[in-house]
DNA sequence: GTCTATATGCGGATAGAC
DNA sequence: GTCTATCCGCATATAGAC
């Protein structure tokens, strides 16, 4: 054959989540991606149908790599103390990794997307949560801290909490909302 | 004079809002937006040194609308009372116009930017909050709500708590999240 | 202050050969 | 499966005339 293949799903896969982390969302192209695999620019289309679909792959995979952070996060305690630790680990994740983690929440509601990973995710957490909250109120409390989490990240990536005019608090806020949010589980 | 004005910088703010509001910041061009005003595409430079200048003044608007809004809300109320209005006119807006809100909390931090308006909202926030939670633990606290509440903000925006996997609940999680928060004031 | 014209760059996607 | 070539669209920004 006159062209063999000279790339897989996976090496995609690996080398826009490099491109990703780099550029952001916004900032990767089909063509330097296909570039940086030595390919011509629209050979990727054979891979994915079109960039909608890459997109989902990529926030696939984010959300399988956060999964593993929470997990190894969690590993060894229980209860409060690995609840703690993950959302540490979380904010850790969304601030290390601020594009990839950017593209895991803008990405994963595409059509066709992979659902798993965030599924799988999800029902981790909320598994923790349910172990101090009990099982009815597990939901909304998971919801309620991942909000919070969540609005964290973004308030740090958009920088608003270091403008001069603010008390830029984040660490001790983010202690602070623990602290209310864990309260809460005891007094309920 | 061969070339009389026919527009201003309000006028072209006024524009861009409701562009801004259809199409998002990404979508927003400076074509278009010329367009509308019935001027050349390069007609704008008059007016703004470039893109990022008319983003940030955009994101001010934004801020000085969304502080309206909060202001409606705490009308002749107070405490307590007063914060629940403001968190439910804060999500309405942010889901009612969410471009507009992912605009002002995007082009919020850019040079040159007009922060008098955004810091008025928070100073306006942060006093209501301090009313309830004491001065001391004032802005940690309202840095915890706002988290929350933005967190709130950007899952709806990316459609995930309608997930099938997921519990859908977000408006009961809201008032679970308001319920939490607001006993952390009454125990600390 | 607005105009026409243009420089320059980017991106996604398709056709058809090998 | 990869290639070359191309179509098409979008954008920011500048130069210089009126």
């Amino acid at each position: 054959m006159a062209y063999p293949a000279k790339t897989d799903r996976m090496a995609i896969i690996k080398s826009g989540m490099e491109l990703l982390a780099r550029k952001g969302l916004s900032g990767l192209s089909l063509r330097a991606l296909a570039t940086s695999l030595d390919l011509a620019p629209n050979a990727l289309y054979r891979y994915f149908a079109d960039r909608a679909a890459l997109e989902a792959a990529l926030a696939a995979e984010v959300a399988r790599r956060l999964h593993a952070v929470l997990k190894r996060a969690a590993a060894g305690k229980e209860g409060e103390a690995a609840l703690r630790s993950m959302a540490r680990a979380y904010l850790r994740f969304a601030r290390e990794d601020r594009r990839l983690y950017e593209a895991m929440m803008t990405a994963c509601d595409l059509e066709g997307a992979d659902v798993e990973p965030h599924a799988a995710l999800w029902g981790f957490v909320l598994e923790k949560v349910q172990a101090l909250y009990g099982e009815t109120r597990g939901p909304e409390a998971a919801v309620t801290l991942w909000a919070f989490l969540h609005g964290i990240a973004g308030l740090e990536a958009a920088e608003i909490l270091r403008q001069n005019e603010l008390p830029h608090k984040p660490l001790s806020s983010i202690e602070f909302g623990l602290d209310v949010w864990f309260a809460g589980a005891r007094v309920g």
